[in-house]
DNA sequence: ATTCTGACAGCAA
DNA sequence: TTTGCTGCCAGAA
């Protein structure tokens, strides 16, 4: 008696909790990328799916520091999905980041790969 | 079940 | 160097 899909939201959040999981352990005044997440996952080149799975983060009760997470370029493409546009800066430059024509001056110094941290 | 879309990344012009 | 197109995986309609 396999009666999954009654409860869709448990059977997707097994992949969006392995995001949350990784994106919860950036550790403060760090900062990481789509597709270092992803490729800890094992799932290289899903990158926006990594990003997908932060966008449903709002709707959990935990934090999670979606802010710390960019693409490659350091860029802020996320900001838009954010309360306020300035959100997303607002929170890094609150952890000591640089940002400057919305991209992490500090992007590569304080790059957190999770497939090498853990 | 099929099709479209997306908070990316990589490569070609 | 910058701009554009394609590939990728999974979820939502």
């Amino acid at each position: 008696m396999i009666r999954r899909s009654s409860v869709p939201e448990r059977d997707s959040k097994d992949f969006f909790s392995r995001v949350y999981e990784v994106t919860k352990l950036i550790p403060f005044g760090r900062i990481t990328s789509y597709g270092a997440i992803a490729r800890y996952l094992g799932t290289a080149g899903s990158a926006r799916m990594v990003g997908w799975a932060l966008n449903s983060s709002h709707h959990i009760p935990e934090f999670i520091p979606a802010h710390r997470v960019v693409n490659r370029n350091g860029l802020l493409t996320g900001k838009h999905h954010f309360g306020n546009s300035s959100t997303m800066q607002q929170l890094l430059q609150n952890e000591g980041f640089t940002v400057e024509d919305d991209r992490v001056i500090e992007f590569h110094e304080r790059f957190w790969d999770p497939a090498t941290e853990l």
